[in-house]
DNA sequence: GCGACAG
DNA sequence: ATCTTGTCGC
């Protein structure tokens, strides 16, 4: 798929808050995208030679069914070190990269991380959607900020995550007696419908299979 | 100032 | 993220 040039990449911390100040205000949580859904894509990353060299898979699969349709791989040097709440800016290039090799263009992106479950509601899944412009949804292994009540060990049970007061995604158990993932709004996906995809993506393990195959993938040798 | 801290 | 074998439990 083509892409457009993104903003220039910061070089420092400053700068990158800077991007995520003016960035956070076009990140849309209402739903934005034409349905049926057909293809949903994941997107995963993975290091090399001391973490010196990154890597970027994507994984595009049929919906509902779930078949992997289309994959690729990008590689290129890790410019930026991985600091929590700015990894969307050591990641995202080579991302790009991946998406730049893509012929069937996915409906929507789930992505390895945090949307706008974030101190500045930009994580990375946000941060691409926003870039990209388009719908994208963020599902973490882990809590980056907010509170949130214990949650049942049944698949599907899910608590809001909480942060100043604000519902900024939520805690969902997709497998019975496994840890939850951390589902919130990405770019033009609601956290209802967030919640909704994410499930239906995950018909078997943890992970849905967009990013198990795009985690394959991207730390294969 | 003291912890917490996506991948 | 990554370094790494066996092992516990459904």
């Amino acid at each position: 798929m083509k892409i457009d040039q993104p903003h220039a990449w910061p070089l420092t911390v400053e700068e990158a808050i800077a991007i995520q100040e003016q960035l956070r205000s076009q990140v849309i949580t209402e739903d934005k995208f034409k349905e049926p859904i057909q293809y949903v894509a994941g997107v995963d990353m993975g290091f090399e030679a001391d973490g010196t060299i990154s890597r970027a898979a994507v994984a595009v699969l049929s919906f509902p069914d779930l078949q992997v349709v289309e994959t690729s791989l990008a590689r290129r040097p890790t410019t930026f070190p991985y600091i929590p709440g700015f990894l969307s800016f050591r990641e995202i290039p080579a991302v790009l990269d991946a998406l730049e090799k893509i012929q069937i263009i996915p409906d929507i992106i789930l992505c390895d991380g945090q949307g706008i479950a974030h101190p500045r509601r930009l994580g990375i899944a946000s941060h691409l959607g926003v870039i990209i412009d388009m719908p994208t949804i963020g599902v973490a292994k882990s809590l980056l900020i907010g509170k949130h009540e214990d949650l049942p060990e049944t698949k599907g049970s899910l608590q809001p995550l909480i942060h100043r007061g604000e519902t900024i995604g939520a805690v969902l158990r997709t497998r019975t007696g496994v840890k939850p993932l951390y589902i919130s709004s990405g770019h033009r996906v609601s956290l209802s419908t967030a919640i909704d995809y994410v499930l239906r993506c995950t018909p078997k393990y943890r992970l849905p299979e967009t990013t198990r195959v795009a985690d394959k993938l991207a730390s294969a040798r």
